[in-house]
DNA sequence: AGCACGCCGACT
DNA sequence: GTCGGCGTGCTC
């Protein structure tokens, strides 16, 4: 290896490049023959040879020497006049590949509209300005010219640019003249001074509460500042957002607001549009390509002064970034879940810190990760502890079902409270969170279980197609009407989904309507939105469902919450289980009971004595949060520690454990002091979708030992000569440990 | 990730 | 005798 000078006669810079490719290294080239490397910026998309073909790469840095064996090749084309992305989109990268153990370059291109990432040029900038020579140009050099004396008296009025209309000569050979005189060029249009378009009637009188917080939010808006907006169910969180977002709208600024899942975005986007007629860009992964192109276009220029979006919009560029809004903070989708394993939320903390702006978090039921930056100082945090409108907080209230005879998961005091509240004339809702119509099919004479063929799962029973589906490979399979086994017709449904629980409830409670919110109900475009909107307009009386029943939709005739099943979160092997339990149940149990209907909450158990529970149950969220972060310290467990997961799979039964092993060994040859190693072992789900899969657990107490270490192993696994074709991955900062 | 090179089966 | 299977190696 020896220091390359480029071209030792010229001293041409050397262009840092990062390209789509999962590697976890840069690319060196030289500026395209002949160009004017002055005018190169980071952020820069340029066309480099790669390998065989071709690539889009983007521009980092340029250097003075490079590192290589081999002669540098020279860049094709460059693609952009302007850098695509600006040097705080990159840092935003750098940060994120770095502490997620990704690629920079799939990081940095990853999260790009396609055509923009496959190197499309963008659209040319819409307005015109005088160029320098242009304004020293005299009425009396005009005078023969009164069409282009015009223009120009237009453009001296507007010296930042303005987009010209065509009646003014917008498309005209005009412009074309005085362009070839360079006296005038294109140039971004500024953004337009909408700020009187904010100023609407506002809906509601803001509490006490609501009214603290944002006089403290808003004081904020100046810098960086981190806040945990804690507001129970129905305590006006929105209303407060929307205040503090028109405020830094009218500062000039752009905003972000994140939500975690796509039906929240139009449910939002429709408040907001209610009240100002403010410029917003979606971003969502149910855009079509050209759409989403459009909107990242449109927030890169300013004219979009809000995003709205999920996970992936954290990403989006806002050159005029002044406030972040997550909403529903503790929600599990802010994690992506394969390939790029980022949290939005985390990043969104990042972002802020990074740009100088004040990032808001929302939620009633805070992460425990959340709550513990707001213990240490790192955090504000501002309370909501009243529903707004006088509405009382639900009642809720465990039910023993150990040893209690079931029909269809419920036990016959809850169905006496259903008939109760229905023959009150009020909504009940339940909520299970198991699709389909028995989570297992048996033979009642061999014991035969309906196991996937790809997955160490069992198959779930779907009466309606008469099918058995895997709901983690997605394996789909006539149900069968006699063992397999033995051939017997004795076949059973073991445990409960919501479909059995819909038809057991059409047949007990024939005189009121119900409705089945899952996925699979909802699964035709359009008709979660509908059933929603029969929800609200009460022409149903039962609501049954999964957490999609449980996610930011109110229910303000709802008057009985049944949880049918609490248990499942609270002895799982995932030590989150029983963070996600409580907040699932508190936010279900926030769907009910509004003004003058009080709701009552009641949660099936049969470990009425869990500790974690009861508390929740008697003291709150809050209670219990303070115990599990207790039980976590104890158990030295984030985010008291910091974790990392190498998970690795293969179609060869014996590769994974065998890769994970070389893994380990590897890192032991480097320093991985003060990390910790468990595993490797079989994963959970050992195997799924045909594949075997292992997973080795990093941790440490300390978050830089970790990175270091994962700094200089990672590059030195994915240069690992491939056996038996494994496919790994890193997550840190795991949420799932399937 | 792409992409080409490279050695072993069933087809015009 | 070729088309094509995917194993493996490389990308400034």
């Amino acid at each position: 290896l020896h220091i390359l000078p480029t071209d030792p006669m010229t001293l041409a810079p050397i262009l840092r490049v990062a390209v789509a490719a999962p590697l976890y290294q840069t690319f060196d080239y030289l500026a395209p023959d002949g160009w004017d490397t002055a005018t190169l910026r980071p952020g820069m998309r340029l066309r480099v040879p790669f390998g065989h073909g071709e690539r889009c790469g983007l521009l980092l840095e340029t250097a003075d020497c490079a590192l290589i064996e081999t002669p540098l090749r020279y860049a094709t084309a460059v693609l952009d006049t302007v850098p695509l992305l600006a040097p705080e989109d990159l840092a935003l990268g750098r940060w994120a590949a770095r502490y997620y153990g990704t690629p920079l370059g799939e990081v940095l291109l990853g999260t790009l509209p396609r055509r923009l990432r496959d190197g499309v040029p963008l659209p040319a900038p819409q307005g015109w300005q005088l160029t320098p020579v242009g304004f020293t140009v005299g009425d009396a050099q005009l005078r023969r010219a009164p069409r282009q004396h015009e223009i120009v008296e237009i453009l001296r009025a507007h010296p930042g640019g303005v987009r010209l209309e065509a009646q003014q000569g917008g498309q005209s050979t005009t412009l074309r003249a005085l362009a070839a005189k360079g006296w005038v060029q294109r140039c971004t249009v500024p953004a337009p001074s909408w700020a009187i378009a904010v100023a609407t009637p506002l809906e509601h009188t803001l509490n006490a509460a609501q009214a603290s917080a944002l006089e403290a939010l808003e004081a904020g808006l100046d810098g960086f500042h981190a806040y945990l907006l804690e507001g129970v169910t129905g305590s006006g969180k929105t209303e407060v957002y929307l205040r503090l977002l028109e405020r830094a709208l009218t500062l000039g600024r752009q905003a972000l607001i994140l939500v975690p899942e796509i039906a929240l975005v139009s449910q939002l986007l429709r408040r907001m549009q209610r009240r100002s007629s403010v410029p917003i860009a979606l971003l969502h992964s149910g855009l079509a390509e050209g759409e989403r192109e459009r909107a990242w276009l449109r927030a890169r220029s300013g004219e979009a002064r809000v995003v709205l979006g999920t996970r992936s919009a954290v990403f989006a560029p806002l050159p005029e970034l002044g406030l972040i809004v997550v909403d529903e903070e503790h929600d599990s989708s802010y994690k992506q879940q394969e390939g790029f394993r980022y949290s939005a939320r985390d990043l969104a903390l990042v972002r802020a810190r990074q740009r100088g702006c004040t990032v808001l978090l929302g939620s009633a039921t805070p992460a425990l990760e959340t709550l513990r930056n707001v213990a240490r100082g790192r955090y504000l945090h501002l309370g909501l502890p009243t529903r707004a409108g006088g509405a009382v907080p639900p009642r809720l209230a465990l039910l023993n079902i150990r040893s209690v005879r079931l029909q269809a998961g419920l036990s016959p005091q809850l169905l006496d409270l259903m008939e109760e509240r229905l023959g009150a004339g009020n909504q009940v809702l339940l909520f299970l969170n198991r699709r389909g119509y028995a989570p297992v099919l048996t033979c009642h004479d061999c014991g035969w279980v309906s196991g996937c063929r790809h997955c160490d799962a069992r198959m779930t029973l779907h009466k309606a197609e008469q099918r058995l589906w895997c709901h983690h490979c997605g394996l789909q399979i006539a149900a069968p009407t006699r063992c397999p086994e033995c051939a017997s017709a004795n076949l059973l449904g073991l445990g409960q989904g919501t479909e059995q629980l819909e038809e057991f409830l059409q047949e007990r409670f024939p005189a009121y309507s119900l409705v089945r919110i899952d996925r699979d109900a909802t699964r035709r475009s359009g008709a979660l939105e509908r059933g929603l909107a029969e929800i609200r307009s009460g022409a149903h009386r039962i609501l049954l469902g999964t957490q999609m029943l449980a996610k930011g939709h109110h229910f303000p005739e709802v008057t009985l919450v049944g949880i049918l099943d609490a248990d499942q979160g609270l002895y799982s092997l995932n030590y989150r289980g029983s963070e996600r339990m409580a907040q699932l149940l508190i936010q279900v149990a926030g769907r009910a009971g509004r003004a003058q209907k009080p709701g009552q909450v009641v949660i099936q158990t049969r470990h009425p004595d869990h500790p974690l529970l009861r508390v929740l149950i008697r003291h709150g969220y809050g209670a219990f949060a303070r115990l599990a972060l207790l039980e976590r310290e104890q158990a030295e467990l984030p985010p008291f520690s910091f974790q990392a997961l190498l998970r690795a799979e293969a179609i060869d039964p014996q590769a994974p454990l065998a890769f994970l092993a070389t893994a380990v060994a590897l890192a032991h040859n480097l320093d991985d002091q003060g990390v910790e190693f468990w595993g490797p072992v079989p994963a959970p789900m050992g195997r799924l979708g045909g594949r075997t899969r292992a997973q080795l657990l990093l941790q440490s107490q300390h978050r830089d030992r970790l990175q270091a270490l994962l700094g200089v192993w990672l590059p030195q696994l994915a240069s690992l000569k491939g056996r038996g074709r494994i496919r790994w991955s890193i997550d840190v900062d795991p949420q799932e440990m399937l």
